[in-house]
DNA sequence: ACTATTTCGTCAACCACGTTGACTATCTTA
DNA sequence: TAAGATAGTCAACGTGGTTGACGAAATAGT
């Protein structure tokens, strides 16, 4: 029911890579909602993080997530909205207006790594750890070109 | 500039197996285009199988994909005016309106097979063939639970 | 055989996330 | 100082998801 076909055999892998991601995301979003971010959604935390301690603008941001600055700019009022980034007026350049995590978003940010590296241990605990090791370790070799390029309209292609 | 920040040790397992996924699916579709399915964005390959061989009905297709019937109409909507499905009436019973592949869909679901059976083959001369085992193991140990969820607009949580 | 319930499909309204194009305000540069 | 580049926003739109309501048809129960 949940499985229709045994997959074939190429097929396989990227639909267990999905499963592993959003498996990773449905237990994150689970435990922060728990400690007090229900609002969080997963797209967030990425966002934060891109953010960064230092704040940006919404153009450079969406630079930094391969989408548009337009796509950016909605983000950030979505996320101001919920209270975790603010928006100042950047002094020296009237034009911009810099986007800062608040004290909410870093508190929400703090907790996610810390709950994925719980997540990871899990995993080292029940693959061992030299498996989650190498996995990490091709994935980067395969991979090395899609990161953080999140340019997809309800996330996949174009 | 595409890496921000070294990410910290747990945040880079999900990122990875994004990179991952995304790395396969837009390889596929890049070689769809290329081969008569441009149309073909990437969530129809994983509703083109889930409606299978033999038919089904939206509800069911909904079920199968863990969405809603009417998200799976709608789905199914796009799909029929791109010419990958056809629906027909269900003469035993009026109310059922039954999802088919149309030839055209099967060549494209025959091509993604064969895609992603390259695919693969690519990773494994990358990595070795018993590195992409490994990770189909380990991940398939991992994610069990969340085979074909596919209900997150946006492709996330929600 | 006739209600009562369930099921299937669809409509409508809405939300999240992406796109492009156009436009203003501001900063930079020649 | 005029011309050009850049930041942000608005509007319209596309895709993929949600819930609620509803009619038509099948099924169950008496």
């Amino acid at each position: 029911m949940a499985t229709p076909d045994p997959p074939r055999p190429g097929f396989a892998l990227p639909l267990l890579l999905l499963a592993g991601f959003r498996t990773l995301i449905d237990d994150l979003h689970a435990e922060l909602a728990r400690e007090g971010h229900p609002e969080l959604r997963p797209l967030h935390g990425f966002v934060l993080q891109a953010v960064g301690a230092d704040g940006t603008t919404a153009t450079e941001l969406g630079q930094r997530l391969g989408i548009s600055k337009q796509a950016a700019g909605k983000t950030v009022d979505r996320l101001v909205g919920v209270g975790y980034l603010e928006r100042v007026d950047d002094p020296t350049d009237a034009r911009r207006r810099l986007v800062r995590v608040t004290p909410r978003g870093a508190d929400g940010l703090r907790r996610s790594a810390e709950i994925f590296d719980r997540l990871r241990a899990q995993w080292a605990d029940t693959l061992g750890p030299e498996r989650v090791t190498a996995m990490e370790d091709d994935l980067g070799t395969m991979a090395s070109a899609n990161w953080f390029r999140l340019d997809v309209p309800g996330w996949f292609g174009g």
